[in-house]
DNA sequence: TGTTAGCACTCAACTTGTTAGAGTGCTAAC
DNA sequence: GTTAGCACTCTAACAAGTTGAGTGCTAACA
């Protein structure tokens, strides 16, 4: 082991137990002030008896190594993403106790699944002092459940469609010609007979051409049909996003500034890019918690920030990602205990509410 | 009229033709500039012949009237808001002519209603500069059209209501017995022979009643139907809100401060003040423009800005309210003129749309 | 060999003083 | 009624000096 030193330095393992102890130290006296800490902190507020000389020599090691970074000469050291990263991976304690009263309450409130999603975020944003994304369920290989056709006036159709999860999409169809009751009758047992429980995928140009040519004269309905199950489709691809706590980013100042702050709003405005971000965090299929610092983070205007989302599962193949954005010095450990529990607090409200 | 001097000053009546030139003169070098604009500015750059002092002697003037402040002695003078409600009410000329155009291509691409308001905000947003606030459409006295249960699941319905306006409302309820299919086209022509063309005012606690009593055994599903369209009813007064540029206030310095941005895009983000001014706004009656200049704003948050809407009609009593938040010195000409423009491009898109 | 005290040095942040310029109000002359 | 001139005020920008936190380095110590 000691004999390895000649090798390219290998960053973590060639952090002795002691280096460890003043990084972490660092780090956390920079989460709690947000303000370069210097040698002498270090040494007062430390039971490693140390003095600042020696601390400062072992600061300029780790400055060497890319762990901490001084903001001008003769200014304190502040924690690099690479410092970040090492206490997110292996030096944080999460807090996991971090249950908040509120959270039971406003699950129960509703069984209505946005209003369920809004409270998450806005009861993340108070607790956290952060900026919170929910995003609501993604559905997989999702199967249509029923369709209907009925007639709302001489000249419209509405068009029901079901998808398993219960997700409904209406769409009004204007047609031509009016249309008796046995021939809608008829187009729909033809639309159900053929479609129901066929997985979304599953449908494609030559079934449509052939509902089609079934359907005879009325084809064009069927047509516009297939249209409103696109829709469907595609609604459900589309996550809805829940948003809280924008306002947070400026109790910090490094995302404060006009520039920054400017991009940031926008992001959480347009809700695009965020939905995005929980699409890809929801693919990555690791039911647990990550961590993106920096760089890291799935959308560009928040370089300077970092992300930490989890991704709830309410059975079915429904999931969902709830992220929290805040400065790169965020509370890691409150956060990802915080985020933990109202992850499982939201999955068995559902379950509760299902039965 | 000269000897009416002795009167307590009437501030409009005051203002003889060469203070309001100079008054409008000061307006519309603030707006442009942002600065406090002296005395040489005016003399120099307008065709009134005069020199600086006496542009001073009567701005001396128009700052007792309460027409202008110096932000501190020595500096230049700014309006206040009696100033530009003035220039607003009795001064400025719109420049109506401002049809820029993204609007008709936008406008056009989408039948879909909440992707054109979408874009109505967009649009808006990038030709003005300011934010933007869309609503949809409120309806009123409105009346449901059709009424319809559908079986999903053995132990699930589906319940479609459809109101006046093509709004659509979807309800699963949850059933203990299993229904038969005679059993359901019975409850369906219940309630539709009953309710249809019914106003949602007139749909009362007696009539349920009644209903429940006839639907017999299955009464508490009615129950649920009427849930429904309770829920179908306040989905509709609940007006769908979309928001655009918010992130334009840290153009402006004077909104742009951590205090005053925070609650503006608090305000924004949480929506439900912005469907209260939309509202508001339609409930005016009044389908022109409405110009709303800082404390006059209906929202406390908005209190530094200037706010202008504007009413659209879509007819059958689908009006919606556009607006737009600026800073007090927004260019007022230019937001009034694109708006009433944008008011009818809407108004004829949606007509187009409907043959 | 690791640890520590001491010292010179650096640099941001604050304080103070100075200056330049824009703008005003007032007065006296036209 | 209008204007030129002047003294005055106040901000913004800059320069210079001061303070304090923090560092790196060296020499002494265990």
């Amino acid at each position: 082991m000691s004999t390895e030193e000649n090798l390219e330095p290998k960053s973590d393992e060639m952090l002795d137990d002691r280096k460890k102890r003043i990084l972490c130290a660092v780090i956390r006296n920079y989460l709690e002030t947000g303000e370069p800490v210097g040698s002498r902190t270090i040494s007062k507020y430390t039971d490693l008896n140390l003095s600042s000389a020696t601390i400062r020599n072992e600061m300029s090691d780790l400055e060497e190594m890319g762990y901490i970074v001084q903001p001008h000469t003769s200014a304190g050291r502040i924690p690099t993403d690479k410092a970040y990263r090492l206490y997110v991976d292996s030096m944080m304690e999460e807090k996991d106790k971090e249950i908040n009263e509120l959270k039971g309450l406003l699950l129960e409130t509703e069984g209505k699944m946005d209003t369920m999603l809004k409270n998450v975020a806005k009861v993340l944003a108070n607790n956290t002092n952060y900026a919170t994304v929910v995003s609501s369920p993604m559905v997989r290989g999702n199967k249509l459940k029923f369709i209907q056709l009925s007639k709302v006036a001489s000249n419209q159709l509405l068009a029901v469609v079901v998808v398993e999860g219960n997700v409904i999409k209406n769409n009004i169809i204007n047609i031509s010609e009016d249309l008796d009751d046995e021939t809608l009758l008829t187009l729909n047992l033809l639309l159900n007979t053929h479609l129901n429980g066929m997985a979304l995928e599953e449908i494609n140009l030559g079934m449509i051409a052939s509902l089609k040519a079934q359907a005879g004269i009325h084809g064009d309905i069927v047509g516009e049909v297939m249209d409103a199950v696109a829709d469907a489709i595609k609604a459900d691809e589309e996550l809805e996003i829940y948003t809280s706590g924008a306002n947070n980013i400026f109790k910090y100042p490094e995302l404060a500034d006009h520039e920054k702050a400017s991009q940031l709003i926008t992001t959480f405005e347009e809700k695009q890019m965020l939905s995005q971000m929980a699409a890809m965090s929801i693919d990555k299929e690791e039911t647990g918690i990550q961590v993106y610092i920096g760089d890291e983070a799935p959308v560009g205007s928040m370089k300077d920030c970092s992300v930490v989302t989890a991704t709830y599962d309410l059975g079915d193949g429904m999931k969902g990602s709830i992220a929290i954005i805040g400065p790169k010095r965020m509370d890691y450990e409150k956060v990802v205990g915080t985020l933990k529990t109202m992850k499982s607090e939201l999955e068995t409200a559902y379950q509760k509410k299902d039965k």
